[in-house]
Order: structure tokens, then C-alpha cells, then sequence
DNA sequence: ATGTGC
């Protein structure tokens, strides 16, 4: 029997078994590269430079096992969006492209003790509340006014800050990824520009892709998981989408600068420079990690003081306490990240990443995991887990469009064997914003939502809607349906949209 | 994603 083969513009996969596309090494690849798709959406995935892309990722210095795509994948700056690549600490690289610009944009999701019914003709009152609280939008306007003593700590000391500010309660700590802290974190590292950007930006969405909905419980497909994740259908829950804002992006952007300058060696033997990575072990490399680390934090802080003033929010408008509404942080999970874990690896005979003939075994390395529109999705038992979660995998939440719906899902047994203990992010993009603009008006998309399904949209921007309209998102029940049958990320619940707030 | 650029 012959393996099938896809096709796209300018190279063929083959595809390895069911939702696993490989594409075989050719000319530098480093390794063979892998998309995790559907047909149907590998059709769509072939539609932009995702494919170029990922298969230019593979020419990174110490890349393991393969570059991998995720099943809502599409173009991004140098690295796809829902890629995940990892490097060999010692002999491999850090690539801040390969982060993204938005370091540690990622989702959490707030439970509570409402119903649908609670709800049910106070929507516009609350999305006008939360609207009126919750900053967002392009530029400056955060919750917290700070100056840049106060980014210093939240740069050092990530939700521990928000704690002993009153944005934050010990519980909360709990049930996010590193307890909300990289100890790594080097804010001497992150430039005065960054910072500066930062300090008036901290409890801000900013715009984009970027909400806060509040929605509904709709399915619970896991009993037993739905109940260690405190979710039940028809309840209520707040989902927070947002990232580390201009500082971030600067941080990004400076040292996309200092590499270009520094490497430049490196730099020409890549396909392509925005891919440009600081070789492990170089000073360059330690400094983005301590600063990407930092800006990791910040983001943190940043979804913190958010969903706390959520609760703040809900008091007023249902006129009881949080604590009575069971306003718990979930999970918070990041998806644009690098982080240095163990993984297995195929190894050569000196002991580092091969592929092909020169593997002679299999061993655990430390490596710069880059996980970039991808979310970690460690399976029950992994020490990583909070304790909360460890009998039954760590929390991975997928936001959908704001018309299709969002995944609760958790990490998944082969999700260490197959892709460094990741799975996908989002719905992803089918088409660019520009493209969105002209397909859709934002008016139109907010009344259309509203009226065939009570969904509440309040955005700064029309053309945000526009950019975000549902039609521009690949199928979310596709993407997750894949997620589920490779066992890497198991679908838990489903939720619906109810009010949404954005830039 | 982004005080919407290399």
C-alpha cells in the first residue's frame, strides 16, 4: 500500500498516518517537518506560505524530531502561527520569531456559579459595564497607572506582584502556568523603551484578535474532567484573550535587532531572516531568554488584573460578592512562548538532535521548546501540572471565533510522543485582516451576531469586527476534532459566546 | 500582535 500524498504550490506531503502530513528532508533541512491536519484543513493551511514557512524552520540550528504545524496553522512572521519547534539548549537556538511578537499572549478562563438564566436581559448592561472597565484598544490605558519602578516588579516577580497588590488572591497562583512566575526572568534585560511602553499598559486587552467574552457552557463531552475542571453545561464562564502589549512587541523587536546585528553569520545560512536566532550558549541567546522570560510575566499580570477587575465588574452589575459568584481562575495558558523543558529526541553518536542514518537512540535533552499560536498540553501525571489538575492533564483552552464557540480541552496522552507536549490555539486565520476589511463590515458582522444568536459584541473599532469576524476563522469543532483524534489535546467542554468586548 | 514599518 501506497502512502497518499498532498500536493501544494512548490512541495508534496506524505501523509504518515491519519492527520499526520510529513514533509520528507530535502537540500538543509535539518529535519523533516509535520502538519497536523485534517485534509480539509490542510487545504486551507497550503493556501498562504505556512507551508514555506515551516519547512524553513527546519533549517534552525539544533532542531529535534521535526518542525511541527498545528491544525490551525497559517503565515506569521518568519515562524508559522501554530508552530512549535524545539532546540537543543546546548547545540541548538532561541529565536525570537519563533515566540512572536506578542510574547505570552495567551487565554484564561474565569469560572463562576451563574447560569445562562442569570443572565438572560442583563447582557447589555453587562458588556456595557465591562466595555466601560476593562481598557482596550490600540495605545495607552490600563487599569494599573505605573511607572517603571512598578513594571521592574512585575517584570521580576510576574502574579506574585498582582498578589501583594490586591489584584490577586492566593488561589489564583495556583492555577496558572509557573504559578504566574518565571523565575528566569532578567528585567535588566527588557530596554527603557520597552518598559516606558509598558507602564501605562498594565490591565489592558490592546486589539486585534484580543477580547474578553463572557459565555456559556454549552456541552460537556468528559464527565470525570469536566468535574476536576469545575465546569457544568449551562454555566457561566469569563474568558480572557490578550498578551504582554507594546512591551512585548519591543522586546521582540529589539532583539530581532541585536541578533541581525550579532549573528549575522548565523543569519545567512537561514532561509529567510525573520527567522534570525542567537545560537545556544551565546550572551545574546541568555539575554532574550531573560527578557522574553520578563515579558512573561508581564503578561501574566496583565490578564490578572483584568479578570480581577471582572469580578469587580460582576458585583456591581449582579450586586454580589465574587466570592459568592465562585469567580475561580480555571487556567491561564500561554501560546506564544519558548521554554526550556525535557523532551525525548532522536539522537546521533555525539549525543545531540539527528535524523535519519545518523540516529543511534533515543534520550532526554533540554531544549528551547517554541511554541508560537501553540499551547502546551501536558497529559495526567506530568510533574508540570498544577496539583489541581495532575490526575486528569492540564487545562488547554481554544477560543474559537465570536460566532463559532471556544474548546476546553485537556493535555493528552501522546501529546509528549507526538509534538513536545503541544496542540493548537486557536480556529486560525483563513485570510489576512486586509482581506477581512473587504470581505466583511463590522456593523453588519455586530447586528448579524446579535440577531441570529444574542451574542453582544462592543468593540472600539469597527474594522476590528470586521478583522474578527467569524468568517475569517477556520472550522474550531475541525481544529479541536483533529486536536481529539491524535490524542494530543481531548476535547472537555464546549462554550458559547454570550457578550464580547475588543480593541 | 503593534504608539499598524524596514
Amino acid at each position: 500500500m501506497t502512502n497518499r500524498t498532498f500536493d501544494a504550490d512548490g512541495v508534496t506531503l506524505e501523509q504518515v498516518r491519519e492527520h499526520v502530513w510529513e514533509i520528507p528532508r530535502t537540500g538543509d533541512m535539518r529535519v523533516p517537518a509535520r502538519v497536523l491536519a485534517s485534509e480539509a484543513l490542510l487545504e486551507e493551511i497550503s493556501d498562504d506560505k505556512t507551508l514555506e514557512q515551516l519547512q524553513n524552520t527546519t533549517h534552525l540550528p539544533g532542531i529535534a524530531n521535526y518542525a511541527i504545524c498545528m491544525p490551525d496553522g497559517h503565515q506569521g512572521y518568519g515562524f508559522p502561527v501554530g508552530g512549535v519547534g524545539a532546540m537543543d539548549v546546548e547545540t541548538g537556538c532561541i529565536s525570537p520569531g519563533s515566540v512572536g511578537y506578542d510574547i505570552n499572549c495567551g487565554v484564561r478562563m474565569m469560572r463562576t456559579s451563574l447560569t445562562y438564566s442569570d443572565l438572560q436581559d442583563r447582557e447589555e448592561e453587562l458588556v456595557d459595564s465591562l466595555f466601560a472597565n476593562i481598557p482596550s484598544g490600540l495605545g495607552g490605558g490600563g487599569i494599573v497607572d505605573g511607572d517603571v519602578d512598578t513594571v521592574e516588579e512585575i517584570l521580576a516577580r510576574g502574579v506574585d506582584w498582582a498578589l501583594e497588590h490586591g489584584h490577586a488572591v492566593e488561589d489564583d497562583l495556583l492555577h496558572c502556568e509557573d504559578e504566574g512566575m518565571r523565575e528566569e526572568a532578567d528585567p535588566s534585560k527588557v530596554s527603557q523603551k520597552a518598559k516606558d511602553r509598558g507602564k501605562n499598559q498594565i490591565g489592558s486587552l490592546g486589539s486585534g484578535n484580543h477580547f474578553l467574552e463572557v459565555q456559556r457552557v454549552t456541552d460537556v463531552f468528559d464527565a470525570a474532567v469536566g468535574e476536576a475542571y469545575g465546569l457544568e453545561e449551562d454555566q457561566i464562564v469569563v474568558l480572557i484573550h490578550c498578551g504582554s502589549r507594546g512591551l512585548g512587541h519591543q522586546t521582540c523587536n529589539d532583539y530581532l535587532r541585536k541578533i541581525e546585528q550579532q549573528h549575522r553569520g548565523l543569519l545567512d545560512k537561514l532561509p529567510d531572516k525573520e527567522l534570525a536566532a542567537a545560537p545556544a550558549g551565546s550572551q545574546l541567546a541568555e539575554d532574550y531568554y531573560g527578557a522574553m522570560n520578563a515579558a512573561i510575566n508581564f503578561a501574566w499580570v496583565n490578564r490578572q488584573v483584568i479578570m480581577h477587575r471582572v469580578r469587580k465588574v460582576f458585583e456591581r452589575v449582579f450586586d454580589r460578592s465574587w466570592e459568592d459568584m465562585e469567580m475561580e481562575l480555571l487556567y491561564d495558558v500561554a501560546h506564544n512562548i519558548a521554554k526550556k523543558e525535557y523532551h525525548e529526541v532522536d539522537v546521533g553518536p555525539d549525543g545531540t538532535p539527528a535524523v535519519g542514518d545518523e540516529v543511534v537512540g533515543r534520550e532526554e535533552r533540554e531544549l528551547y521548546v517554541h511554541r508560537k499560536g501553540a499551547t502546551r498540553a501536558f497529559p495526567a501525571g506530568h510533574p508540570e501540572v498544577p496539583k489541581a489538575y495532575r490526575d486528569v492533564g492540564q487545562p488547554v483552552i481554544i477560543p474559537g471565533s465570536m460566532g463559532a464557540g471556544n474548546y476546553v480541552l485537556r493535555g493528552g496522552e501522546n501529546s509528549m510522543e507526538l509534538t513536545f507536549g503541544s496542540t493548537a490555539h486557536g480556529a486560525g486565520r483563513l485570510m489576512s485582516r486586509t482581506q477581512a476589511k473587504n470581505e466583511y463590515w463590522g456593523g453588519d458582522v455586530q447586528q448579524q451576531l446579535r440577531d441570529q444568536d444574542q451574542i453582544y459584541v462592543k468593540a472600539q473599532s469597527g474594522a476590528t469586527v470586521a478583522e474578527e469576524a467569524p468568517g475569517v476563522y477556520k472550522d474550531v469543532d475541525e481544529v479541536v476534532g483533529v486536536s481529539d483524534a491524535l490524542g494530543i489535546g481531548d476535547k472537555v467542554a464546549r462554550t458559547f459566546p454570550v457578550c464580547n468586548i475588543k480593541g
